[in-house]
DNA sequence: ACCGCTCTTGACTGATTAGTCAAATATTCG
DNA sequence: CGAATATTTGACTAATCAGTCAAGAGCGGT
């Protein structure tokens, strides 16, 4: 019945997620992403109710993006100290293939919407805790199999520890959206993150204390 | 001679603090804070040419405020150790009495505005940068000191350390202002910055690597 | 062929945007 | 007082903003 469904939803979300990353959610207008998607303003708001709820939907593509991916890196199967050097070169990775395409080392499109639209706009506000939320539940996994392993202290408090490594990753990826510069992360991320966790990363082994 | 000077740009400037703190730059508007500082849009226009030139105005103002507080906070008569544990009480009481007043946690006016117009505004991006590089300097001084003293490895990259311990600060001021919470903060600030040092903080004293 | 449904079109609205400007006002100096 | 300068006023522009809507186009089922 009526008529087949086409890409015109999909191209928006691309197009949106591209522009709303470099440039940010108030930065840029309906008119441009339509132009951008190659789609009619009555196409956008058959779609999507206002750009609020465009916002969410580029969040929700994201975030599914963002699961594929960490479910893969963040699998029991791999040893936990691995998973997060594995997560550090996917972000590098992926950092580096963004700034090529965008122009701009963009850092996390769910902390720069956060910081933007934090005080503005609620139902964002929850939706972007709540991927937070998510990605801290990989970490702290990987912390309990560590402090199983023995190779964190077994009353590690695994929320905590993940909390900072949750905040030291996304103040690096601000960092360099701010100053448009992947050479911190690449030089630094790995090696901050083994500091927070109380580990030396590979070839360098120091005391640890239990 | 002429008209004697007001307190219209200084108005303008704490106005326009305020409501980019909380709001961000591109979700407010000439009128908003002209309507809020009681101020006429010529007389705006008489001291800023454009709006982004408030931006900076706000900037150089807030900076001038954190130069006085670190000058002491960082000053070389204090135990370097100190100084990061006045540093974290300072931050938190900072957001407490900011974000009572503007009734949101706002995390970081350099960082949040930095994100924001990051791809947008060059001049600003090389402003929030100097920012960066001068705080970041106070850690160095103090890693420095540190290093001197044997409290840190007397190789320690204080640089690198210094990038670590800015981007872990604010990547948490961020958290706290998308989850408009400053929970993590007061539990979790001081902890992690002295995991990322390697020194523990008061009381507790676990065996430090050479 | 015709109906019913989905999707697309593009002109439209009314509000808001950053920024302009000429005239008015207030003050100091001579 | 009167000239010179600094500041204020508020109406104005032209562009852009998010969002609306009525009409039509493309398709499946009957």
């Amino acid at each position: 019945m009526g008529r087949p469904p086409t890409n015109t939803k999909d191209k928006l979300i691309e197009t949106a997620i591209d522009l709303i990353w470099r440039e940010g959610y108030n930065a840029i207008s309906v008119d441009e992403i339509c132009h951008q998607a190659g789609v009619q303003k009555g196409s956008f708001y058959h779609y999507f109710p206002s750009k609020a709820h465009l916002a969410l939907a580029t969040m929700d593509s994201c975030m599914e993006d963002m699961k594929e991916e960490y479910d893969n890196i963040f699998s029991t199967d791999r040893p936990p100290l691995e998973r997060f050097s594995l997560m550090v070169q996917h972000i590098i990775d992926q950092q580096r293939g963004i700034s090529q395409e965008l122009g701009h080392v963009c850092g996390c499109p769910f902390a720069t919407l956060g910081s933007e639209l934090a005080a503005q706009d609620a139902e964002i506000g929850n939706k972007i805790n709540d991927i937070c939320a998510k990605k801290s539940r990989y970490y702290e996994n990987a912390l309990s199999d560590m402090a199983k392993q023995g190779i964190v202290p077994k009353n590690t408090d695994v929320k905590l520890k993940a909390n900072e490594i949750f905040a030291f990753i996304i103040g690096q990826l601000l960092m360099a959206r701010i100053k448009n510069d992947l050479g911190y992360i690449e030089k630094n991320l790995e090696r901050g993150l083994f500091d927070l966790i109380g580990v030396e990363p590979a070839s360098k082994k120091l005391k640890r204390t239990a």
